[in-house]
DNA sequence: TTGTCATAGTAGACAAATCTACTAGGTGAA
DNA sequence: TTCACCTAGTAGATTTGTCTACTATGACAA
């Protein structure tokens, strides 16, 4: 599934353990896809079964071994097949917007409810913008690839501030 | 979870069967939520097994029985529960956005990416447009939970409309 | 008259996601 | 020196989600 394909689009920038792509997901990753711990390893290891990643044991002297993924040729396969593959129907879920719909006519409660979408999506635009700050500048020419991982970065800011947007003017039709 | 918290709120709007759930979540909840037909059905009894809703056999002659699911006072207690408790942080998980950031330096592909979002996306607002132009206009003073629906629908649009034009300028960049 | 679509619902298998709770050592602060 | 937090990974249970395949009937079109 798409988990195992993201993990690989990972291990093609470098290996990594299931801790390392943890903190991608929790950061780098953060505004497209989110993953769980447990599900993280349990996807590698089933990746290593189909022979897709391999793993390498780097001792850790008194502290725990890290367990380096490395992705193999038939890995780098899978990750073409699947970057190449048609796109299936997306089916958006927004938690927030299926509770605005059955809110009703209750004033104070739609009130609380886009105040605390604002601010959450308010934290969130900002750890986005902080994460875009410490990106350096690239050009397209420079470094096609980092150029486009800034383009999705940015695109996740604006869509942000976009809802942000339409959220202050619910707040002034409800006030 | 959440999916019996949706169909809470329709129930809310009055009594139904699974099949008609499920046409509004292919429709009218389509741009917030999608739910599997077998999901439905479970999670209805479920509801029916807490007591937040309770049936009504309606004999079709010939026809198969229609199950009609209707709302409690307990489930309508529980759906206020849910749309009072906060938020919690919101997993943005977009399979597309996924794909572009680890397409790499391959123009072809991310060109190829983008276009077939970008028709994806277009016949997704076309729809949600469709719907749109079905609902009778309302003012927030005549119905507000009605026009709280349309205020949803038309951000749904409205950020499509936004991404479109995103792809557009990817687009330019990537030729 | 055969086929397809819409209605209405059921059953089972399987895949994916989440939650909780562990082991185990290192670092830094109150 | 206790407590919290970070690193690194494992184990198990449970919940959700998806897919496929069924049973039935009515309506309409080729």
């Amino acid at each position: 599934m798409i988990l195992s394909r993201i993990i690989l689009g990972f291990l093609a920038l470098g290996p990594m353990t299931g801790y390392d792509l943890k903190r991608h997901f929790d950061s780098s990753a953060a505004y497209f896809w989110s993953a769980d711990k447990a599900q993280i390893y349990r996807t590698l290891s089933s990746l290593v079964a189909d022979g897709l990643a391999e793993t390498e044991v780097v001792p850790g002297d008194g502290a725990p071994d890290r367990i380096l993924h490395r992705i193999t040729s038939a890995g780098q396969d899978a990750l073409s097949a699947w970057l190449d593959s048609p796109l299936d129907r997306q089916s958006e879920r927004d938690p927030f917007l299926a509770r605005l719909f059955f809110a009703g006519d209750d004033r104070q409660r739609v009130h609380q409810l886009v105040t605390s979408r604002r601010g959450a999506l308010a934290d969130f635009v900002a750890e986005l913008e902080q994460i875009r700050s410490r990106i350096p500048e690239v050009t397209r020419t420079q470094d096609p690839a980092a150029w486009l991982r800034v383009q999705t970065l940015e695109h996740g800011i604006a869509s942000g501030q976009h809802e942000l947007s339409w959220l202050e003017t619910l707040l002034e039709d409800v006030p």
